[in-house]
RNA sequence: GGCCUCGUAGUUCAACGGAUAGAAUAGAAGUUUCCUAAACUUUAGAUCCAGGUUCGAUUCCUGGCGAGGCUACCA
């Protein structure tokens, strides 16, 4: 048992005993550096049962503690705030737990299933920063929900239909002589994201010209014959004409493979894959079982509407007039066949830009209205845009951060950095190659992560392939630079009477930083928030550099002492080793 | 117009309604016979404005101001 339960359940007995009341909860936190102690009560809160002097109340429950707690040794009370301090025998035996669990921290996977949806590209373009953050969060909270004791599921819907990708399909077919990725050695993705920009531009000189002819700019736009034939393009490929599927399957082959050496760069991966060519038609069934229900009605015109209003929003269309199915449809289907192909499934996380906010908050209350159980545990996953100091990216401006030359940049930054620093030459040149892509993969992530998801990000490339401050490489180094104490140290034997070591306050501080980390990862699940994993371990990694660098580790004599800041040490990088874990970030054993 | 999100040191980020609002960068000043100086130690600097709720507000509520987003029988 934590701590804090032992703690909660002695408070809420001498509450009962002295005051006769009853209290549910106790807060806690970590004592403040000024303050002697090492995990604080707050007794503001219990005031609203206990009639009372909060200042009394606290000394009265620190004496209680004291006498009845063994691992509390003593305790201050400064205005409504208990400081208990926590006996050495107790740190010692906490620490002892948490080096014998290999997976401190961590909750066993029980049997909920959440399903975790991330990425979620168009075809018809290369993947950019943007998208980056999407990746990085979704992988992300995935990870973290596995940690606090789900199953997950990840998995992405490629939005592979529809005009954009016609557009492509168009231009190739009329400026590309046949190429390839094999012909032009361009990625799959990029290919045919240049013949998407291809025919933007072609369609611009079509629209000059139009109007040119006198007619309007709308005009212009609605007949230009680029667009007609696209348009075209995209009835024969719902009419399923044979030449025009294979030419959509062969070209979005090519966007797939280009898109799996980006995620496998970045390091993400999916447990399944659904496509909208298959799930663009679901949904109109559940439309009409929520008609039955009366969850929608139907209007004069034959469209099919929900209305929200009593929930504070608007009507909102379902199906169309003509019968067909809108995003929105098509989303209520979506989520519908996928708990039917993962039964376990009791819940869902989206991972889309915060623009979406409206339409997902439409979803969910729909399928809850819908009846369906899982329908209680949705979460959109918003996220704020990812803004340049130039500004925003706009594909049309080429501002576009592209996803590759960004992780390529990162790299090469971290190459740059670590041969004037030559601390690495006596690895081979694949070592050398590899390592730099942790470095530099890790900076970009950490960078990304450590903010908020839900506000904006301003992504100064310079700034985020620095290494020092708060930043993926710092927490990296870090580790490596643990690596290299237990390399020196060797295998040291346990002497027998650590239990009765005296702890320095930074070995102190240090342990009471690691008693916090099975709190943390809860937080972040419940918050679905990577960034409360990210400053933990930036806190940690502080607290750690900072005994390190005053309270000498190989330079002790007293082989008690020094096989216990050893452990603490291997402690220190194996929790920054999970919690970068975590974040998708990998840690190097050099650098 | 209506709805949603955000507003904290020069800059980039923190702070379950809690103690003197923390870091990092950039600025100033130090620390390498010692386990990795990509480090450590000092130092200076901030809650958009006005009300309200209460023991206590960066946090919750109301009204301004500023930034962004949504507001299609598009996806």
């Amino acid at each position: 048992m934590i701590l804090q339960d032992i703690l909660t359940n002695k408070i809420i007995t001498a509450l009962q005993e002295l005051y006769g009341v009853t209290l549910d909860s106790v807060e806690f936190q970590a004592t403040r550096r000024d303050f002697e102690g090492d995990i604080t009560v707050v007794i503001f809160p219990m005031l609203k049962v206990v009639k009372g002097n909060p200042v009394q109340i606290g000394e009265a429950l620190g004496a209680y503690l004291e006498a009845n707690v063994a691992q509390v040794s003593k305790f201050n009370v400064v205005k409504g705030f208990l400081n208990i301090v926590l006996s050495d025998s107790y740190y010692l035996d906490f620490f002892t737990g948490i080096n014998n669990d290999a997976n401190f921290g961590l909750i066993p996977q029980g049997t909920e299933a959440m399903m975790v949806e991330y990425s979620s590209p168009n075809t018809n373009k290369p993947l950019h920063l943007g998208h980056i953050r999407n990746n990085l969060l979704g992988y992300s909270v995935a990870e973290i929900l596995k940690a606090s004791g789900k199953k997950v599921y990840k998995t992405q819907i490629i939005n592979d239909r529809g005009i954009h990708i016609c557009k492509s399909m168009l231009a190739w077919q009329r400026f590309g002589n046949g190429e390839t990725p094999q012909s032009t050695g361009l990625k799959g993705d990029k290919l045919v994201g240049n013949y998407y920009v291809k025919f933007d531009q072609e369609y611009k000189k079509e629209i000059e010209h139009l109007k040119e002819e006198g007619k309007t700019e709308e005009e212009s736009k609605a007949q230009a014959p680029m667009m007609i034939a696209a348009q075209e393009m995209l009835r024969k490929w719902e009419a399923g004409d044979a030449d025009t599927v294979a030419l959509w399957e062969m070209m979005n082959g090519w966007v797939y493979e280009g898109f799996e050496e980006t995620y496998h760069k970045l390091g993400v991966d999916f447990d399944s894959y659904y496509y909208e060519s298959d799930t663009y038609l679901l949904g109109k069934d559940n439309i009409e079982e929520g008609l039955q229900k009366g969850v929608f009605f139907k209007k004069s015109d034959g469209s099919v509407w929900c209305d929200l209003t009593a929930d504070g929003l608007d009507e909102k269309i379902v199906l169309r007039s003509d019968g067909t199915a809108v995003y929105m449809t098509q989303d209520i289907g979506t989520a519908i066949q996928r708990v039917k192909d993962h039964p376990d499934v009791n819940g869902m996380i989206y991972t889309v830009g915060n623009e979406q906010d409206y339409h997902f908050k439409v979803l969910f209350l729909i399928l809850k209205k819908l009846g369906y159980r899982w329908a209680e545990h949705l979460y959109h996953l918003s996220y704020g845009m990812v803004d340049l100091p130039s500004g925003k990216m706009k594909s049309r401006e080429g501002t576009v951060v592209d996803a590759d030359d960004l992780i390529d940049e990162m790299t090469q930054t971290a190459k740059t950095i670590s041969e004037e620093l030559g601390k690495i030459d006596d690895l081979s040149s694949e070592e050398k190659d590899e390592l730099y892509r942790i470095i530099g993969l890790g900076a970009l992530k950490y960078y990304i992560l450590k903010v908020d998801p839900k506000k904006r990000i301003l992504f100064d490339p310079k700034e985020s392939v620095d290494f020092q401050g708060n930043t993926g490489p710092f927490i990296q180094y870090t580790y490596a630079r643990i690596q290299s104490i237990l390399r020196k140290a060797g295998a040291l034997a346990k002497p027998a009477e650590i239990e009765s070591l005296i702890l320095h306050p930074k070995e102190k501080e240090l342990l009471k930083q690691l008693q916090f980390f099975p709190e943390k990862v809860q937080e972040a699940a419940a918050s679905y928030s990577p960034a409360l994993i990210a400053n933990y371990t930036y806190e940690l990694v502080k607290e750690f550099n900072s005994f390190y660098q005053n309270v000498p580790i190989l330079g002790t004599e007293d082989e008690k002492e020094k096989y216990f800041r050893v452990a603490l040490s291997t402690a220190v990088g194996s929790v920054i080793k999970t919690a970068f874990g975590l974040l998708g970030i990998q840690v190097p054993e050099r650098m």
